[in-house]
DNA sequence: CTGCGTAAACCGACCAGCCGGTCGGTTTTG
DNA sequence: CAAAACCGACCGGCTGGTCGGTTTACGCAG
């Protein structure tokens, strides 16, 4: 499918996509104005519709992107850790220190995203999701290789993910230290919650 | 302020706001469409707009509403509670359990409430704050006491309400296991986060 | 290289319908 | 008989989406 697009085309996507994903982040999925992108691209709104059917699906196009971006970060920087737990630790810290220095990011991947009715639901469980499967994989691993105590790596890794999303939220709303301030503390309580008794098998 | 309200319009406003909650918890705010909580009300639009200047400020008192609610029930459990951990524990079983049973009242609270664009933000800061304050309030306690090892008891607190927060939203999504399902299991990791390494100490 | 035809890409004026809010008037209350 | 409470028809702004038409890209034959 992606295949059949030409090289112009998918250009043309990209740019509409970053012009989307600036838009939606300052505004908010309603109060964004689809106008507005055509604006910023210099591309007509039957240009715009040319290549999205709906608003609805331009946002979740720049939703998985955003996604796919942040995950596949995350990823990376866990294959490069020396255990699974440093990996899970790595994925968060990936994460968080990206979205310390992308504020509107920030918001539109958790405030934002919300700003559509009932059809954004599923998408934000599917993108939650995605984070989640990142943390629980390592988790998993973790607990297998008895570095972890927790046994319920699902729940644990829901925790941990909420716990980065409030943080988050929270810089955003209060505007006090960034996540990245926050990180160590907030490391060291997300693996205190896992670890096992015996501290000295942690990592 | 509220004093001045005679007993009739006080009554009347209560049915509104009933209306209200679970319309908008029905259809998030957007979705949620001013007529019907006159239908459901069997009041004129015009009798509503008599108690409230705005389809905004409706929504709001609505979440107030709702914090109020929630929040003393939570305090009034932590009372209770024979230490200030037990205390702090106490109040997150209390709004877990409250929500288990309400699924729309939860929806209300964690998702619909994110559906107004950039007007409803500081609500929603607001409204989370009251409860971390709860929390934070007996984790500092407890930190005093020498209940709980972690010092940073702000971050700690927004890390258990941001995981509580996910739980429900995680079951609203999923529709899995309830909140009430994992309390336990959550309990234990929430209190892994924070408590003495020496886990004699614990409570 | 050139001209040409087709389809992809793009344009932007226009429409439609939805819904928050209003307001002049009516009923109820005290 | 005020004043508070309530009624509901109506308005008007807003904005996704459409659609007939234009321009650009590209393969290909001459």
């Amino acid at each position: 499918m992606a295949a059949s697009y030409t090289k112009h085309t998918t250009q043309t996507r990209e740019r509409i996509l970053e012009a989307a994903e600036s838009v939606f982040a300052d505004n908010g999925y309603h109060e964004a104005i689809v106008d507005e992108i055509g604006q910023r691209t210099s591309i007509s709104k039957g240009g715009l519709y040319f290549h999205f059917p709906s608003k609805e699906d331009l946002f979740f196009a720049v939703m998985d992107r955003l996604a796919d971006k942040l995950v596949s970060r995350a990823e990376k920087a866990a294959l490069e850790a020396e255990s699974p737990l440093r990996a899970a630790e790595a994925a968060i810290d990936q994460v968080l220190s990206t979205l310390s220095g992308q504020k509107r990011l920030a918001r539109l991947l958790t405030i934002q995203g919300y700003t559509m009715g009932n059809a954004f639901e599923s998408k934000r469980a599917e993108v939650f999701d995605r984070f989640a499967r990142v943390i629980g994989k390592h988790l998993r691993a973790a607990q297998e290789a008895g570095q972890i105590r927790e046994e319920n790596t699902d729940l644990a890794s829901l925790v941990w993910l909420g716990a980065m999303n409030e943080v988050v939220v929270h810089w955003l709303f209060a505007d006090g230290s960034s996540p990245k301030d926050v990180m160590s503390d907030l490391k060291s309580l997300l693996l205190a919650s896992v670890r096992s008794v015996d501290s000295k098998v942690l990592r």
